[in-house]
DNA sequence: TCATAAATTGTGCTCGAACACAGTTATGCG
DNA sequence: CGCATAACTGTGTTCGAGCACAATTTATGA
């Protein structure tokens, strides 16, 4: 229970506290006996230095550099900077800096060029949305060599051992089917894709698999699975083709956060209400969810993910605690009742 | 941009840093002109003491009394003290020790004799689960004029100032009925109150009102709402009962943890689905979820709640953060391919 | 005018870790 | 043996805030 101290350790060991810290820190210089001595002792013990003394000692500055999508090209990002602001007021009593890169996320040049700028501030660590696999994969190589440890959030890059923070896509396709069965528990069910210019188009593929997973686990199911890509220019035309080629359909799930693209169309079909479940609070989803055109959202939490990202890279730096290579966050079932709250969160 | 410490602060007025602590701390003996101007610089510069030397300086150990009911008594509660250990794991920096009570969730005798126990131990600020309205009001009250910051969790006492974590039951009992019309838009709706022996009507009340209120807003809705009380001994037969009386019922809401009292009867009522909205991921219910006998449960979040609480408290003791009066939980919503991550965290 | 009290201001040490540097003991070699 | 060098060990300062106490200035009264 009693915390001890260098010189406490010291005493013990009849030795000076110069003896220890060298111990310590392996910095040479100690007779072998002696060395053994200590590091018993310490073992005994269970020394843990005090954190704050030696943060006041050292009185650094801490740097964190932050790479995300910009907000003003999509909305979805907007949240992130709350997190991470979040973050960094949580820890106003030490000295952590963020130099922020936006880049477009429709253009992999500008991710890298926005990266080549980041590094230029010599960061500490790094938070980054590793949106585009081949480049990002290169990025992270690289910061790996440079021995600069990074946290990514959104989406995860196989075969990279970065750190990773978000949700397992897979199972949040679960999650929906399961969600789509039980307000819709017979009909067709369509997956939708809609093209977003930038290829996540992993993202959409785990979702769509954990989908249909689900419904091959339903025995007997008394529906079929249709799956439909859409591009933005021809939304409605052919939407409204295939709602007329598939006359069974009785949900709707769409992979990524433009549900309300569609939503802006279903709202003047009044023949009949179409089950629907899509992704992400972003405004005008929610509008849609409040009026009743949506069911459900899966809510991504982005600002979560930033905010924890900020703040495992910050106990890293300030308590040299390890960061998690993996920190899946729960998948978030939203309707127009719970939304309120997760809209603050 | 730049820290200032205080011996720049010194500097820059002309005086000597202990003139500046005896501002900053108005302790007197300053002459007005000097008080003056150091209060004057000190705003300007906008001076943020450094809360690390403060506390190395200090050096205190801070103690905080935790009072929660008997995970052993009723499982719900199990994972608080994971909370509260998760908060105090994240703040090992700094020395804070809790002394945990606990008391018998229906006996409010034991809640006082555990309360007086904690109070003994002369805690700095406390973590409560003000479970009996009368007792905890009156507790609270004490604290109060002690002048001992208390947080509360789980359940808020009306009319009290103590900050409160917990979640809106009001609006809770919102999102069951949505959900339950959801997958059910027609055919009667049950909410059903099963006993707990202790008196947190008050709970089941605001979650029933809110049920209520979702189905009263919902136009030309085919169904009733009825209402059904059961205690422990008499469930079965009572039940059966109850669901005899009302072919029409299509959905049953369960306003508390013992949903799976009522899913043990349900599982060998082999004639028809009825829809089954609960509360808490405690473990039997998580086993009816899984096994499709209940379709959602609200988690409340106990641990969460627990967590944030210590949180709050820490950050109170060793950064003197403001503690929020109210801290409104997201209502999360749990199917059986979402539960996994919630257990978890 | 000067002693004394009162008011004000300055100095120096502490917290615990980190590290530079000074000091001490051991070893090697002519 | 003597002396240089290496190997090891101890001391003292620093970080910024807080507080005790010393030091200084100002006010008061005989």
């Amino acid at each position: 229970m009693k915390k001890y101290t260098i010189k406490d350790i010291a005493q013990l060991a009849g030795v000076s506290k110069g003896t220890i810290d060298r111990v310590l820190h392996n910095r040479g210089n100690v007779a072998k006996d002696v060395e053994e001595k200590v590091k018993k002792l310490l073992e005994d013990i269970n020394y843990q230095p005090n954190l704050i003394a030696r943060n006041l000692k050292n009185n650094k500055v801490f740097h964190i550099g932050v790479l995300i999508p910009d907000p003003k090209i999509d909305a979805y990002w907007d949240v992130c900077m709350d997190g991470i602001n979040t973050a960094l007021s949580e820890f106003s009593a030490f000295d952590v800096r963020i130099s922020t890169f936006l880049f477009d996320p429709t253009n992999t040049d500008d991710f890298l060029e926005s990266n080549d700028q980041l590094l230029k501030t010599a960061p500490d660590v790094i938070l980054m949305v590793p949106l585009f696999y081949k480049e990002a994969k290169k990025v992270l190589a690289n910061y790996k060599s440079l021995n600069i440890q990074v946290c990514t959030f959104n989406n995860q890059i196989n075969g990279s051992t970065t750190s990773f923070i978000g949700q397992d896509l897979y199972q949040s396709g679960r999650v929906a089917a399961k969600l789509m069965h039980s307000i819709s528990p017979i009909g067709d069910m369509a997956i939708i894709h809609i093209d977003e210019k930038y290829k996540n188009a992993v993202h959409m593929q785990d979702k769509e698999k954990g989908f249909k997973s689900y419904f091959e686990d339903v025995e007997g199911f008394q529906g079929n699975i249709l799956k439909c890509k859409l591009k933005f220019d021809d939304i409605e035309d052919k939407l409204r083709l295939f709602l007329t080629n598939n006359p069974n359909l009785a949900g709707i799930f769409v992979t990524n956060s433009k549900a309300y693209h569609l939503a802006r169309v279903l709202k003047t079909e009044t023949n009949k209400h179409l089950h629907f479940v899509g992704y992400d609070l972003i405004s005008q989803n929610v509008n849609y969810l409040k009026s009743g055109i949506i069911d459900f959202l899966i809510h991504q939490n982005p600002r979560q993910q930033a905010y924890l990202g900020m703040k495992f890279l910050i106990e890293h730096l300030v308590f040299e605690k390890q960061i998690p290579d993996q920190f899946l966050l729960p998948i978030d079932i939203i309707n127009a009742e719970n939304v309120t709250p997760f809209l603050r969160v």
